[in-house]
DNA sequence: TTGAAAGCGCTAACAC
DNA sequence: GTGTTAGCGCTTTCAA
């Protein structure tokens, strides 16, 4: 029914080995052979049969990406930076979700090595000890993509997270503010507790401000939580003057928190976010935003798979992207 | 290197069809039998090989997903849709995206159709004859999702884009505007043209207001396009002053053209969307919309396309979701 | 430059 | 209940 290379072979009449030679690029083939094959190929509509490939090559041009949420953004254009590269060097991927659950995680790895992908690319916002010890017994590479691995044991791509957000923190010191609130996401994820809290309390210690547990407040990273950070920190007896969000909704939500209490941004409130994403020029101040590269991250990530799993040599195991902040209008 | 079921059968003392029958859950296996050849794959760690499972029983368990875009957060949404329902029917994604054209889309198809996916869940905006015959050739089934074939051929999943359309333009009809624009994305895009379009045509010929050609803009579906549209349309002699965005971008671009320009938003200018994306909430006023629900559409035709591969019988190919309007700020 | 043949690791009759 | 065996469609030595 399907047609197999043995059929092509049968009505080219020439072994097997020789239209596996001509499928795969193989030059040693005489060209006048090789244009009978292709006719027949053409002929006879002949694919071949990639599973049959992978078995036989123990290769499947395939890798694996785990991510938390494909319906967020800044996941999404991570893993369409990671898609763009692998396509570039003629790899698929086979792309699932784990809402950032360990079981999920653990078990898609399992999943994905039982199918004989050639490496990952994972996103993971907590590499707990369990994932840990399940990378490292992976007989494939793995990449980390904007995620970090305080054990320094696996190939990775990020920014400076800490830097990125001390300098976020500094640009609001600058302008005058002595109540700087950090409106964080999760404070589970190792990039919001580990580097941008730290950052966050270090430039205000360092400024000699006060550092009030009161104006750090974590929730998710979503625009109602944004709204809900104004409404709790507002209703401080001191409040804060200028804030930095852990993300573009999260800052959009304070935006028009203060907004619709009749603060005015940035003159009266000043926001910064951490994102940049395309919401980012659809507000209103728009936002400054320390520049979280995704889609950079996740194609450098891919391209840092495809030598692993080439066997070139790495200078570099841990790569970090230069950062740099968007100045829009929400800062002055 | 690797353990194979040999090896574990080997351990067991029991044939690989043994160990092949507990793999897979097989019951004629005695319970003493199956308890010693689970302990040797415990501590073998065995890990049953998906290729070679794949090339002897002619089934892969992953579907192929070819869509325009997974950056764009309509079709990210499907995509969590597809892939939440694939994951509950274990399977597992092979993702793509053909930045909708139609060569990316041939190529696609048959890069996946080489890697043996069971089936194929395919977005996109143009069914072109080409794409359709490729389509037809598929040895495995298609489901196309949020994407329209004229043909009906194919089982599909959608909502009806010219009700939802109709009922749009009329609420602004209703609100008393006679003068009212229908700001597009791409016209090539069939559910633009056809759907979206005509509707808008038809709606405003009803209410025998007069069809302005110059009311009817398209671009792509983008925040600037949005902010351009408001430009050129408010620059008429005879400005609009109600607006059928085809996106939530659109809208908001629109939405804001207006605001910087001074006008009042819903009280000067109305303005109703078709997306309803997580966007909508975050303008202020707050979009009015219709609900595109492509999670939704996305899960059901992931459903769907289980269905087909099972060989069970479907009542109906063409799947219409029931559509709604959100109300909220951006019409009065 | 080409062919023969031995797998790759598993499933699925079929036999016992 | 369990084992034997013949493939699945290809790659890859090894010879010629």
């Amino acid at each position: 029914m399907t047609v197999t290379i043995y059929d092509v072979a049968r009505e080219a009449n020439v072994s097997m080995a020789t239209v596996s030679r001509v499928v795969n690029g193989n030059q040693n083939v005489k060209p006048a052979t090789r244009k009978k094959v292709l006719e027949v190929i053409e002929r006879l509509e002949y694919r071949p049969n990639a599973v049959a490939r992978g078995l036989a090559s123990k290769k499947t041009t395939t890798v694996g990406v785990i991510i938390p949420d494909i319906s967020n953004n800044i996941y999404a254009e991570a893993a369409r930076g990671i898609e763009d590269i692998a396509t570039m060097y003629r790899y698929n991927i086979i792309l699932a979700n784990s809402d950032q659950n360990e079981e999920k995680e653990l078990t898609l790895l399992d999943t994905m090595l039982g199918k004989q992908v050639d490496g990952i690319v994972m996103m993971s916002d907590a590499v707990t000890p369990k994932l840990h010890q399940s990378m490292e017994h992976s007989p494939v590479p793995i990449v980390l993509a904007g995620s970090v691995d305080e054990s320094n044991q696996f190939a990775s791509v990020n920014i400076d997270y800490f830097q990125a957000s001390y300098e976020a923190v500094q640009m609001l010191i600058e302008n005058g503010h002595k109540r700087i609130a950090f409106v964080s996401g999760p404070l589970q994820y190792t990039i919001n507790s580990k580097f941008k809290l730290e950052a966050y309390k270090k430039a205000i210690i360092d400024a000699n401000l006060e550092l009030d547990e009161n104006l750090i407040v974590s929730d998710d990273d979503t625009y109602d939580s944004g709204i809900e950070a104004w409404e709790t920190l507002s209703a401080l007896d001191n409040p804060p003057t200028a804030f930095f969000a852990g993300s573009d909704e999260l800052a959009i939500g304070l935006i028009h928190g203060a907004q619709d209490s009749g603060r005015k941004v940035p003159d009266e409130i000043e926001v910064i976010s951490f994102e940049n994403s395309k919401l980012a020029r659809m507000v209103r101040p728009q936002l400054t935003s320390v520049v979280f590269p995704l889609y950079d991250i996740g194609a450098v990530a891919m391209r840092l798979l495809t030598k692993i799993m080439n066997k070139e040599t790495i200078d570099n195991q841990s790569v970090i992207i230069p950062h740099r902040i968007e100045k829009r209008k929400s800062v002055k």
